[in-house]
RNA sequence: GCGGGUGUAGUUCAAUGGUAGAAUUCCAGCCUUCCAAGCUGGUUACGUGGGUUCGAUUCCCAUCACCCGCUCCA
């Protein structure tokens, strides 16, 4: 058995484009970087675990909403977020050593009560040269002018190109929960503390070392946001990292694998932030963030829109603007996790030098939760009756093709938990061999008691 | 975006200034009654674009992608 640090991102990503998981984007056009594309088992992995995150967010808790807001927004929004104004990097290069800094990180590690936040591009520049800041790396002070990168997207609607057409692609998705959180709670007539959930896909033009999916400029987020008042914010932000912890946990994560990381240095929006890491092969890597938003963004929304985003508590008859919680998973992020923690190389027989590759998924992350396989070709037909039954109700695979035990490791690669062996004596006992992927043990089971076997092994 | 490295079948490796060979995988057939068996046959690669050259996978340049380091990471 592997640990998490022995399991190498080479291996991982060689199986995931061998079997159908994940391949590079744009590939045939020699790749785009940081773009990847979920093949025919890699979508279903990422379904299924947005399956149970709505099962634990949204179908499990009292009120909780989904919502599938439009990627697209009004660019105001990004004003108001203070995405427009501060998700940019001023960033400079030293021409000596051709090494690059953020020009606030300088002026505020030479001066620490000078306040780069509020200084403009030209300012920053300015500061720098004035107080001849010289380079950390290599002494020198001989900078290049400052550039912004801003983070997000931009595109145009309509046919022309100018200034007023630009719409961003979002750069987060909590904004589409925040606009709509009036209507939410009107229509789902929705008392405090209530939720909004939503998954969808953000983007951010980043300029980054990749690690796989780890980090890509288009991504999927699991977000959830939770509305509450002033002063119950701290507990249930608690709350929220421990049941975020338990999800992993259940997902199939060993709780060495997962550590809180506490933020010292905050997003502009937040009051306390705190990811959960999971020990990627390449390191502690973030897969949920927890945020105390407080009311900045509603209030923000309020003031940039000028309307009232006031919450009417029914029992004080007090009116004010709540507080929010936001809890973000990265759904490719967690996928990763999860292959990365399902990955095993087990050895079978060390004088044959046989081993197994076996991807130890939960089965309800798994592809597929059994394959069907007739032990010789000539009973295909019947095993054929079996696949179509389970079809109907699970994502099954049917495989006939070279010898039993060669399909028994094919399936143990893609984290199949189950293969289902249809013999001869099938055809007189109606029952057939169910092997389990993790223990190699076989089990007989009446054809007609599969279904229920199966989905007792799916609870979540 | 900077510095360094790498780029040959799905994978792992060869060889070569005269367009590439193997193992494994995959596919088909034969065989096969529960953990990668065997036999036969078959598909599949020089990242892309230029340049030098009679001729480039090989040499040069650019580009793209990946890896390591830096940077960045709401």
């Amino acid at each position: 058995m592997l640990n998490n640090t022995e399991k190498t991102m080479e291996k991982i990503v060689s199986l995931c484009k061998g079997r159908g998981f994940i391949f590079a984007g744009s590939e045939i056009y020699g790749g785009l970087a940081n773009t990847w594309d979920y093949g025919p088992l890699g979508s279903r992995i990422k379904n299924n675990v947005k399956e149970t995150w709505r099962k634990r967010f949204i179908q499990e808790r009292k009120n909780s909403y989904e919502v599938d807001a439009d990627i697209l927004m009004h660019p105001r929004v990004w004003e108001a977020s203070g995405h427009v104004a501060s998700f940019s990097d001023p960033l400079l290069d030293c021409k000596e050593c051709k090494m690059r800094h953020r020009a606030d990180s300088l002026i505020e590690a030479f001066d620490p009560d000078s306040h780069p936040d509020s200084m403009t591009k030209e300012e920053m520049f300015e500061f720098i040269k004035a107080n001849s800041i010289p380079c950390p790396h290599c002494g020198k002070h001989n900078f290049t002018d400052i550039r912004e990168f801003n983070l997000m997207f931009q595109t145009f609607r309509g046919v022309t190109n100018n200034s007023k057409s630009v719409i961003y692609l979002r750069p987060e998705n909590a904004q589409g929960e925040y606009v709509n959180y009036l209507n939410v709670q009107r229509t789902m007539r929705a008392k405090l503390p209530f939720s909004i959930g939503q998954i969808g896909k953000a983007f951010r033009n980043e300029i980054t070392p990749g690690n796989f999916t780890f980090r890509t400029i288009e991504f999927e987020q699991m977000e959830f946001q939770t509305f509450c008042k002033e002063g119950t914010d701290n507990e249930l932000y608690d709350y929220f990292k421990e049941y975020g912890r338990k999800y992993f946990e259940d997902l199939g994560i060993a709780p060495e694998h997962l550590r809180f990381h506490d933020h010292e240095k905050l997003a502009h929006y937040a009051k306390a932030a705190c990811d959960i890491e999971f020990l990627f092969p390449f390191g502690w890597g973030e897969i949920n963030g927890t945020h105390n938003r407080t009311d900045f963004d509603l209030t923000r929304h309020q003031e940039y829109s000028g309307q009232k985003m006031d919450y009417l508590d029914p029992e004080t008859n007090e009116k004010f603007i709540p507080y929010i919680i936001e809890s973000t998973y990265g759904l490719d992020r967690t996928v990763l996790a999860l292959l990365c923690e399902a990955y095993d190389e087990e050895i079978i027989d060390e004088e044959k030098n046989d081993m197994r590759v076996v991807l130890h998924l939960n089965p309800v992350i798994a592809p597929y939760k059994a394959a069907i396989l007739p032990l010789s070709k000539k009973l295909s037909d019947d095993a054929m009756n079996v696949y179509e039954m389970l079809s109907k109700k699970f994502m099954v695979d049917f495989d006939e093709t070279g010898s039993i035990g060669k399909r028994y490791r094919r399936q143990d690669e893609i984290g199949t938990p189950m293969c289902i062996t249809f013999d001869f004596d099938s055809l007189e006992d109606n029952c057939v061999t169910v092997r389990d992927r993790d223990t190699m043990q076989q089990e007989r089971i009446a054809i007609s008691d599969l279904e229920d076997y199966i989905a007792k092994r799916l609870e979540f």
